[in-house]
DNA sequence: TAAAAGATGTGCGAAAATGCACATGGGTGT
DNA sequence: ACACCCATGTGCATTTTCGCACATCTTTTA
């Protein structure tokens, strides 16, 4: 059985450190009737003496000068936690968590690596994975996502930018399999595509849509998957206008289309949303992303 | 400012622990609300979000996470001391604290050596000097007073032994003098006394009512300085009679009367009293002392 | 799919801790 | 020697805190 009552302890330290009970009050801002308690609680329960009354006050005995010096170590620790604490809240550092989809890695990355450039006391940790990861556990600070807004109800959710996709093919597949020349000619071809006809991506249902099933020879779950496919020359299939200068030997098939394009929302838990660190981040980003637009000439 | 309520931070230590209200309610054997409260309570004073809150429970932050491992060793520390402080109780072992007037310390310094013996884990202080050192304010468990019994309040007394004194010269003083043939022969000799005639002790008493003032030729305060006269062959002089062994040349002049004697008490404050290490030197000293009557010849 | 289990969160009555006033008692200084 | 000052200690009214019951939501299981 251990100490259940932390208070009384600061108490009786505080008597310690003081000499008098009547100081210890001042100290702690209560009635000196409640500080003889505390000691006499304390004292009962530990089933020792901890100090010497007197008429000039309590001296500590062994046992409080024992218990002065644990609780000292405790009071200097605590006011350093304390401050600590009360620092983090409005400043900028300790850990950043980010969360995306591993494809965004790509497009998040840099904007990331800025970031820590202007505030070098920021441990940034950036979890991509198949699986999303949930701010409800404060598994992170800021999630990218995709698709239509979430609306979880304990999530702050902006909208970020618009994800532009355009049909890409390699060289060396256009070499073999002829250019489309129009949309009607994408029918005689070849396409990389998702797994599943059901994706709510919106230019998966185009896709579906428009192509014969038995033309979508290579199907993926993962869009990394989808991209090394067509990286590969399996096919023609949908990438990310942003990520077509990565790879040059991606030959932009058919340009982006609004209707392909899908939202991509900026999600914190409301919890850490007006913290500072999150608040920095996002308009970081967002200003950031302002710029990205002009150099890929998507709207 | 500092933290100011430290069962709020064992509350969120044990929650960050458990993962859930519940869980840190019951370990904390108070109701799951308590806790929620404690918490809010202690989230307000940092202006911190100590934890992310959902429906399988509470998750650290990184503020709470840091609480977490602060309270730990803070935690591990509490436990710690509550052991030490419980047993030290009931055992005989830390500071065993004994003061008496520095005319003492050759009677008592065997005993304490003895008792240190057969409880090796006590550090035995043994505080003598010319003030006396006081129950009240913790300065001594055991006090070895002389004279009238002490009344204070707060104290314990016990008789512990009369202390029988004699009237003592050097070898070479008797050469010199001649032996006092009787009690009337004294006035032809020189003395060794108190400074003061007020000197309560009885044998001061009897010598300033025996023996014309201008026959004590060499006064002091301390009754070492006394002792140190007498064996320097200043006059007669009165020492206990168990110090005699320890100086071969000194010689008995008068054997010991009861009217000379007086009480030695052993003083506790009621506080340590009950406690097994004073009991234990209380009684360890008192069966000590049955064995100096007979050696000394005193009752 | 529906129900059961377990977790958080809140209004209200009960209980406990606190503050206040006053008594007591020793220490200090004139 | 006396009075004043400061500190401890206790009964009582008040404030705060706690526990209970219930509501709500999510996850899991039948």
């Amino acid at each position: 059985m251990s100490l259940d009552n932390w208070d009384e302890v600061r108490t009786a330290y505080h008597v310690a450190r003081m000499g008098t009970v009547s100081g210890a009050a001042e100290v702690l801002g209560v009635h000196h009737a409640t500080v003889i308690r505390h000691v006499d609680a304390l004292e009962a329960r530990l089933g020792t003496k901890l100090f010497q009354r007197h008429a000039r006050g309590y001296t500590p005995t062994e046992a409080g000068e024992d218990l002065l010096q644990i609780a000292q170590t405790t009071d200097d620790q605590f006011t350093q936690l304390a401050g600590r604490l009360r620092g983090r809240g409005n400043t900028v550092s300790g850990d950043l968590v980010i969360t995306s989809l591993s494809i965004h890695s790509q497009l998040l990355t840099p904007v990331l690596k800025r970031f820590r450039d202007e505030h070098p006391e920021v441990v940034v940790r950036y979890l991509t994975g198949d699986r999303v990861f949930r701010l409800e556990y404060g598994e992170a600070h800021v999630a990218v996502r995709a698709g239509n807004a979430p609306d979880q109800p304990d999530n702050v959710v902006q909208p970020f930018i618009r994800q532009h996709y355009a049909l890409y093919a390699t060289q060396e597949y256009l070499a073999k399999h002829g250019t489309p020349k129009s949309e009607e000619d994408l029918q005689n071809h070849y396409f990389v595509g998702h797994e599943s006809r059901e994706n709510r991506a919106p230019f998966n249902q185009w896709l579906v849509k428009t192509v014969p099933a038995e033309r979508i020879v290579f199907r993926c779950v993962e869009s990394r998957g989808q991209l090394d496919a067509i990286l590969s020359g399996a096919g023609i299939g949908f990438a990310p206008v942003w990520e077509s200068p990565v790879y040059p030997q991606l030959k932009q098939v058919i340009p982006p289309k609004d209707e392909w394009s899908s939202p991509l929302w900026l999600v914190t838990h409301v919890d850490l949303h007006r913290t500072a660190k999150v608040q920095s981040f996002l308009k970081f980003l967002k200003a950031d992303a302002r710029t990205w637009d002009d150099s890929w000439g998507a709207r």
